[in-house]
DNA sequence: AAAGCGTGGGA
DNA sequence: TTCCCAAGCTT
């Protein structure tokens, strides 16, 4: 792991931000790339949001990268620019809490201090044989097993421990190395312990998107128009096309033809082909306009929400009204704005039958 | 206290 | 397909 070659406690703070929730795999490239373009808390202070999202853009969990951004500026003003070494300080920090706070006080700094994680939880849930034991009990627990001399390193093997043998499901207690010392083990509960946590409700949503684009005059290329998301919330602070609940989806009656009637079975089919169909014959007064034409259905599942995206792409001569909020782009100033994965896929069946469309 | 907050990979 | 999950934090 590239941030264990390092001693530096900002690299070591970053990969622990991009850790939370997230495979090793899937987060090396994103710190090597951040850790290019942020080497110091200075740099990462001085960045602006969209460039940290954009380097965020597809790891998930923006509030992290967020935090991160704010919390350089707190180090920056309040710290002289040096991430703090004390777990108090750490703590204050926007993002960091009592795992993080625990990971980067005994791997950069060599505190005497616990750093539990869902994989530690895990093990010491196994180890004492507890169905669900508290953080309280946790920390307690594993802080009187921390040794002074090397803090880190023992915090990072429990948590290796429980990443590579002693897994959620059918672990391979005949490779673990302190199986002798397992109470869970010996009772043969270790396939129930910890017990698992409830898992919220996911709603489902159908959006309609609105994929408006023009021809400048005067000037070459197509334009599309994207709005930044609100300062809170999913995907705060990322950029997307205009949508909107669509209404009446999971309503037997339609009482006139309405966007819903039209927007149902075609959509589906188009999908399905993955092409882009003519929908310009509908009538008049639609309220989508003639040029419209539907883009492939896109399905995409955030944690408690899954979402339909039915994208169409519609043309607004010079001088139309935009969608509330939303601005023109060109293709390479899209480029440059962050985006959630779903909003990437849109953006490039849109570029793609606006392409074909305008030869 | 419990819910909200992304994404991709594997069973 | 669907579900579960992965080095959590915030409100």
């Amino acid at each position: 792991m590239p941030w264990r070659e390092t001693r530096d406690p900002y690299a070591i703070w970053v990969s622990e931000i991009m850790l939370q929730q997230t495979r090793v795999e899937t987060a090396i490239p994103y710190f090597q790339s951040w850790m290019e373009r942020f080497p110091t808390v200075e740099a990462l202070a001085d960045a602006a949001e969209d460039e940290v999202l954009k380097r965020w853009e597809g790891l998930g969990y923006y509030s992290r990268a967020r935090n991160l951004h704010r919390a350089a500026r707190v180090v920056r003003e309040r710290h002289s620019g040096n991430v703090p070494d004390d777990l108090e300080g750490l703590r204050s920090l926007p993002g960091v809490g009592p795992y993080t706070a625990g990971a980067v006080g005994s791997i950069a700094f060599g505190l005497r201090t616990p750093a539990v994680d869902g994989n530690v939880r895990r093990v010491v849930a196994r180890l004492m044989d507890i169905p669900d034991p508290t953080t309280r009990e946790l920390e307690r627990t594993v802080g009187a097993w921390v040794p002074a001399d090397a803090p880190g390193d023992f915090n990072q093997a429990l948590m290796e421990l429980g990443a590579t043998v002693c897994l959620p499901r059918t672990p391979t207690c005949q490779v673990c190395p302190v199986t002798a010392l397992c109470r869970a083990r010996k009772a043969g509960t270790q396939d129930e312990r910890p017990t698992p946590r409830r898992r919220a409700t996911v709603r489902r949503e159908v959006r309609n998107v609105t994929v408006a684009w023009r021809l400048e005059a005067g000037e070459p290329g197509v334009r599309l128009a994207l709005r930044r998301r609100p300062d809170a919330g999913l995907l705060a602070g990322m950029w997307e096309f205009p949508s909107q609940i669509a209404p009446g989806i999971g309503v037997t009656e339609v009482t006139e033809a309405s966007e819903a009637t039209e927007s149902t079975a075609p959509a589906k089919s188009t999908a399905a082909r993955g092409g882009v169909a003519d929908i310009g014959s509908r009538p008049p007064g639609s309220g989508v306009g003639e040029r419209a034409r539907r883009l492939p259905e896109v399905r995409h599942a955030f944690s408690h929400l899954h979402v339909t995206y039915r994208p169409v792409l519609v043309q607004r001569p010079g001088g139309a009204a935009l969608p509330a909020g939303a601005e023109w782009f060109t293709p390479t100033q899209i480029r440059a704005l962050p985006l959630p994965v779903a909003q990437q896929s849109i953006v490039k069946s849109a570029l793609e039958a606006l392409e074909a469309a305008l030869d």
